[in-house]
DNA sequence: AAGACGGGGAG
DNA sequence: CTCCCAGTCTT
């Protein structure tokens, strides 16, 4: 089936097409300074799910902060998601030092360079590690991202749910085959670039694009309708109370979330899951809970957040408490300045607003 | 195979 | 508002 797809591409010549665009179209990004492979790896961590734009702030104060992988490794994991805040996945965060701390304990501080090594690291999947392998180390390796499969899916005119897990394997057997063995690393930044800038999800730049020749979907006229994609189905709504809880002291409340699950060891504004208890018993759940004695005080606004798979309602109050002391290991006071010391979800960064 | 896991941007 | 984007881990 390998074969049907590639028998009509000329792949040298897709190659050269492509490492040609990319050598004179490609991006000045800053993890493409040079050829650290830790300044790679934390890359492309904050590449999954993310776009450019969006992490070279981020990429800038992370390298600052941890400068090489020794210095992250021994960092404190509250300061690591703290650069991470806002970013979002925060498990990328943690398992990124997770596998830091592994690569200095097994491999002496050198990133592994065999694909068994690398990927046995926590959070380097496939893609992260053909990303590593072919950037970092320029072995021929598929690095297969959304990008990826955009771009091949029309080239090759593949109707496959690209939505399926199965759908992946296909794709990296075809970069198999396509990939320059010269320049392992240009093809697939190159065909990732090209996703991004070119042959984008909707109205691609065909006109534009340097491997148009080579095209099925173009030839066809259907590069609107590739690649196939099922629908991701509808998140779940889950109402909150979201309560600012202030002492006499102008302290507020606030609370480490669980090291496991959603925005792990993030800290946030209490919540009280208020379809489960009745909004007329929260005063005593939170008591309940937390052991904080509160007076509910107005109600301050509203917010929706929007995650992948579920949507928080929050209804935020002002409360008071005349407890100078806390019990709950998960609590803590601190005034409106001290807020800025703790790495919080970008929902209740929204909520300080109503401060 | 399906669900958990964030947040941002375009229209 | 609604729709789109999409790697890795867990179940």
């Amino acid at each position: 089936m390998i074969e049907n797809k590639l028998q009509n591409v000329n792949i040298y010549q897709f190659q050269q097409d492509l490492l040609n665009w990319y050598d004179t179209n490609k991006r000045d990004l800053p993890w493409r300074e040079d050829q650290d492979p830790y300044k790679i790896w934390v890359s492309e961590i904050m590449l999954q799910q993310t776009k450019v734009d969006t992490v070279i702030p981020y990429f800038h104060r992370f390298i600052t902060k941890f400068p090489t992988l020794h210095d992250l490794a021994e960092a404190d994991q509250q300061d690591v998601l703290k650069v991470w805040e806002g970013l979002g996945y925060y498990s990328r965060a943690r398992n990124l030092q997770n596998a830091v701390k592994e690569v200095v304990a097994a491999y002496g501080g050198e990133v592994p360079h065999t694909p068994k090594d690398l990927g046995s690291l926590k959070g380097v999947g496939p893609y992260t590690k053909g990303a590593i392998l072919s950037i970092a180390y320029n072995q021929p390796e598929p690095a297969v991202d959304g990008n990826v499969m955009r771009v091949l899916a029309r080239v090759l005119k593949i109707e496959d749910d690209i939505a399926k897990p199965s759908a992946k394997k296909q794709f990296e057997n075809y970069v198999r085959e396509l990939i320059s063995q010269d320049d392992p690393s240009s093809f697939n930044q190159g065909i990732m670039e090209l996703g991004a800038l070119i042959c984008t999800p909707k109205t691609p730049m065909c006109m534009f694009c340097p491997v148009q020749q080579h095209c099925k979907a173009f030839a066809e006229g259907i590069e609107e309708e590739l690649p196939i994609k099922s629908k991701a189905k509808k998140q779940k709504k889950v109402p909150y109370a979201a309560l600012l809880i202030k002492n006499e002291k102008n302290q507020y409340v606030i609370e480490k979330r669980s090291d496991n699950g959603l925005l792990a060891s993030l800290w946030q504004f209490p919540m009280v899951p208020i379809d489960e208890i009745g909004f007329d018993h929260l005063e005593n759940w939170v008591h309940s809970e937390y052991g904080v004695k509160i007076t509910l005080g107005s109600k301050a606004g509203n917010l929706k957040h929007v995650f992948s798979h579920l949507i928080w309602q929050l209804e935020i109050y002002q409360a008071k408490t005349i407890q100078n002391q806390l019990y709950d290991q998960r609590l803590k006071f601190v005034d409106k300045e001290g807020l800025e010391l703790y790495p919080f979800p970008v929902s209740h960064q929204k909520m300080m607003k109503f401060i």
